[in-house]
Parts: C-alpha cells; sequence; structure tokens
DNA sequence: ATTATAGTTGACCGGACGGTCAAGTCAAGT
DNA sequence: ACTTGACTTGACCGTCCGGTCAACTATAAT
C-alpha cells in the first residue's frame, strides 16, 4: 500500500474514533511509520488531509454499505430496515474492537468543525445532501409504487437523516450501539406532509 | 461577578461555540480578564471545568427555554410546538450575534469526548436522560388525555430526543436555522409502538 | 494586632503542537 | 552516464498547551 494511501486510512481510523482536534500529524506519522516530511509531501496541512478524509470516507460509505442497504431490488422500504441494521452491525463491530462506539465521523467532523472552517462545513453538507437524495430517492420510489401514501419526501428525507444522526449520537453518548435498534423502528415513521 | 462565574461564563460560552479541545485555558483566563493561577485556584484540571459547564449550562437549560416550553398549563403536544420554537430562536439568535450556529452543547460535547472520557460521558448521558424523562411524561400526559393514542412513551421520548439532536446537528452543519424549523413538524410524528 | 484563609499574581515547566527545510535516496527517462 | 523529479529522512522552528508554584494581597475572625 502506497504511503498516502497509508496515511490516510491511519487518519481515518485515528479522526472517527476520538476528534479532529485531538489527533496530532505527529501520532499519523507514527501510526503509518512514516516522518513528518513525508506527510507534508502529499498533504499541505492538516485541515487539507481531513478534507481528503472526509472524500475517501464518503466513497468508503457509498459504495459500502449504503449501497449495499439501498439496494434497488429491495423494496423500498425495507431498504431502511437494512440501514438501521448495517448501522447496528457497524457500530456493534467498532466498539467491540475499539472500546467505544465511534459514531458517524461526518456528523462528529460536522459539530466539531462547523463553526470554525466554513470549507470543511461545505464539504460536510454535501455529503449530507448525497445521503439525503438517496432518502428522497427511496421514498419517491415507495409513494410510487403505492407502499407509502404521498408527503413531502423532500423533507421527510432531510428528517430521516436527522433522525439517523441524532440516534447515532445518542448511541454514542450512551456507548450502547442496541440504542440504534430501540430507536430504529421509528425511522420509518418519520413523516412531513405536502404543503406544510 | 464572581471569579468563578466568570470562568464558567466564559468557558461555556467558547466550549458552545467551538469545542473542547480547540478552546485552551489561557484564552479562558485572558476573556475572564483572570490569571491562570486563579484558574487552578477554583478548578484541578480542564476537565473539572467542563464538568463544571456541562453541569451549569443544564441548570441554565432546565429552568431556561426548557422549563418555559413544557410548561404545564400548556397542552401536551403543544409544548412540543413550543419547543421547536424556542430551539429556532436561540439558534437563530447566537447566529446572528456569532456568525454560526452553535448547536447543543450537549450533543456538541458528547460526539466529541464520549469516547475518550466515560466520567464525562455519563455525565452527558445523565443530562440526556433528564431531557428524555421531560418527553415521557409529556406524551404520557397526552395518552392519559386522550390527544394520542397509547404508544411506547418511553422509546418514544428517547427517540424524540434524537430527532431533535439530529435536527440542530443537520441545522448546524448547514449553519441554517430555518432547518429548525423545516424537520420540526416531524418531531410530533415519531412514534414507537408498544410491544415492539 | 495577629493569624488563618481565600484569592490572586505572573513567571515558569516540560512537552506537544503544526509546520519547514536542507539533504539525501532511488527509480525512470534520455 | 546523467538528469529529472517524486519521495523520504530527521533535525529543527516558534508557538501554544495544560499545569505548577512561590510569593503576594485582601478579608475577616479572634
Amino acid at each position: 500500500m502506497g504511503t498516502r494511501q497509508r496515511i490516510t486510512k491511519v487518519a481515518k481510523s485515528l479522526f472517527h474514533n476520538r476528534s479532529y482536534a485531538d489527533v496530532g500529524i505527529k501520532e499519523i506519522c507514527d501510526k503509518a511509520e512514516i516522518q513528518k516530511g513525508s506527510f507534508y509531501h502529499f498533504f499541505s496541512s492538516k485541515r487539507d488531509l481531513v478534507l481528503a478524509v472526509i472524500e475517501e470516507f464518503a466513497q468508503d460509505w457509498a459504495h459500502g454499505f449504503v449501497h449495499e442497504a439501498f439496494d434497488p431490488k429491495l423494496p423500498p422500504m425495507e431498504r431502511i430496515d437494512y440501514l438501521i441494521d448495517a448501522a447496528y452491525f457497524w457500530q456493534k463491530a467498532a466498539k467491540d474492537l475499539e472500546g467505544h462506539m465511534p459514531g458517524c465521523l461526518f456528523g462528529n467532523l460536522a459539530l466539531e468543525i462547523s463553526t470554525q472552517d466554513d470549507v470543511l462545513r461545505a464539504k460536510l453538507t454535501a455529503v449530507f445532501l448525497k445521503a439525503k437524495e438517496r432518502f428522497r430517492c427511496t421514498l419517491d420510489e415507495a409513494v410510487e409504487c403505492g407502499k407509502i401514501k404521498p408527503l413531502d419526501t423532500q423533507r421527510t428525507a432531510e428528517a430521516m437523516l436527522a433522525y439517523l444522526e441524532g440516534m447515532i449520537l445518542i448511541a454514542k453518548a450512551s456507548n450502547d450501539p442496541e440504542t440504534i435498534y430501540r430507536l430504529g423502528s421509528a425511522l420509518k415513521s418519520i413523516r412531513i406532509e405536502l404543503d406544510a
């Protein structure tokens, strides 16, 4: 594996499990077994790195379990159940490994740096926008084939994303992945009617 | 105002608008117009301070707009509308002042430090627990007087809290308080049925 | 007046931080 | 054989970090 990939791999894990401010470049370099100069050959700054990490993680995510969950072969509303399952198993596995639920990297970073860096914030909103679109398409499909009554799919999609993030936040705060199962069933019940 | 109060007041504002790791003791001391030695007379560590800040903020919150919103004179479900309003105005006002939505201090801290300090995490879960109880009592009351159909008030309360936090997260990520209004109407629609 | 205590000062500590840089390695292109 | 340019090394920079400390002052009880 190339040096650059080793850096982002280590950084992804550290940023996800701790926080942006808490993880230093030195530690990243040590864990990636490189020197600081090498780091600055690939990234012009720590901020540049986290930008790359967000991008990569969004890719991993989109092609990973999100892609699985939003399987077009599944009935639309079942995809949402699948998503809850995937979120649960991921967080559960991470906790078993590291001792703590890492939560959602995007949510974590959003709350940490949104007030401090508008470029990073914009990057994160773009990630959230894509996730929202995934929900919206699913809802549109469900409405189209009559599985659910018509509703404001745009807003409902946004609300579902918010609920997903909120669930993970609460679960992380109690370090209890079961929270995701306990609260997951409400995700499908979220509705925002048209013309509110 | 006493020195200790000045410290916590400054710290509350800084931690809320930035993050725990990003705010240094030096800066807190400067803004509170005291010396570092004075700080360590009142607090044994930065961690000790943030513990006090969480406690104080939870008090402010409980006696402030949460107390207003959960007014027992209001019909139970209207309290939730009121809560959305209060959250919106608070975040809006903060954004107009500082340029950025600070979000929820407890949510921010929870995501930042949950994986790193179990004592602080426990403190935050205690705050969330109280908020959840507020929701649960409101739901119980609404069920009792027939305003809503019976449901799992325990879990639904937790889900509502999660949704509230998630909404604020998404709103902060887009630095747009209007998000709270756009998504707020779904809060009351959240339901978790009994015997799931 | 003396003493005890609470509060305050500002210099100081070691170490970590993000970031720089001159020097060198090495493989591919000519 | 020589040059180029990507990559790596490790020492180094100034600054800031959380935290310590001995000395000083203000207050209030005896």
